[in-house]
DNA sequence: CTATGTATACTAACCAGTGAATATACACAA
DNA sequence: TTGTGTATATTCACTGGTTAGTATACATAG
């Protein structure tokens, strides 16, 4: 078990994620986090130099896998380019129904740590951001859409608005609702032969 | 000033209001805010139950204000429905561009204490985003606007992603690219009459 | 003299981080 | 094969500080 090397790191990182995506970073001590692991304290600050690097390595774990499911929704819609992208709001949606969702961590996270502008939490989270800006991007740039750029922000701005709304609301259908806006924004800003019908 | 029956109470939630929209709410002590309004911590307990009920009273002084805020941005910008509501949007980034700036008190609020669904402070959140959305609605449906509450809706994700989002980043100009979204999504519901030119 | 309001001083729990010791496993020498 | 050193990994027990909330007493106004 110990030579292993990764087992009880990543245990603990499953631990500090169930309990840091639950109740935020404040609301969970790092004894928490280590009994739940099954480790002692003392074993989680071997792995780890600091809370922080405990909440840094939390946000880390999530990014990749996070990312690729937004691609997958994508991937794997049917219809054009708007309805591929709802789809990734409407699939969104779907997770919000579960009574253990609680937004986005990145975003939860960022607001709760809003006073520690250089935090690598803050780092990590806007990172992750801009991966999916960037991803929305060259996918709008690879369809001929003019200012890909401002379409992807509007987009991620609707995403992201549809998390904090839908957290604070508990109705996930503002999830649709920012689906069917992306809609709209996409359906305008594709060019001319790509569009379902000119006018 | 003990009879006055106003003015300590008054700075106590002054104070509150400075250091949990600072701080947040976990980052903040109860003797931090009776330290900073000038009081013992037993005053404080004794005009505040605890320190949930303080928080609620921190953000039931935001509410009015906040929304006053908004509504004279509509009122004193020039142009159309779409130019008006753009304007509440470049207020929004000028006011972000404030080194003290850090998001919406009420979002940042319901994320932190996103697992305690029945709070006060969650309960108030959401009251005051519903009362920011039927003001929205109500203004567009004066217009004319066939699916108001589905635009007004649409604007506030908006809104309220610009506040994640540029809280993330640090960085007001998606503040702009949502005011410019919404300008399109408002301008491409308005009645035929009313657009600056038909088609 | 009684309501309201304020202060001093306290509790019991919690929290991030550490000191010192111990256990395990592998490399390498005999 | 056996012994031994060393880096890795883990535990127990602790510290100093903070926290929400309270028991008690005192002041002041009507």
């Amino acid at each position: 078990m110990a030579r292993s090397g990764i087992s009880t790191r990543e245990r603990i990182i499953s631990a500090a994620n169930a309990l840091f995506y639950n109740d935020g970073i404040r609301g969970v001590s790092v004894d928490a986090v280590a009994e739940k692991a099954g480790v002692t304290k003392r074993t989680l600050y071997y792995h780890f130099r600091s809370k922080d690097d405990l909440v840094a390595a939390y946000l880390t774990g999530r990014d990749q896998p996070n990312l690729a499911l937004f691609r997958q929704w994508f991937t794997k819609a049917e219809g054009g380019l708007p309805a591929k992208v709802e789809a990734i709001f409407r699939n969104l949606a779907r997770s919000a129904r579960h009574p253990k969702w609680k937004g986005c961590g990145f975003l939860r996270t960022s607001a709760e740590l809003a006073n520690m502008p250089g935090h690598p939490a803050i780092r990590i989270g806007a990172a992750h951001k801009k991966k999916f800006e960037e991803w929305l991007r060259a996918t709008f740039e690879a369809e001929g859409i003019a200012e890909p750029l401002r379409l992807a922000r509007q987009i991620l701005l609707l995403l992201d608005g549809s998390f904090a709304v839908v957290l604070l609301h508990r109705d996930s259908s503002y999830m649709e609702t920012a689906g069917e806006a992306a809609h709209a924004l996409i359906e305008a800003a594709l060019p001319a032969g790509k569009k379902r019908r000119g006018w």
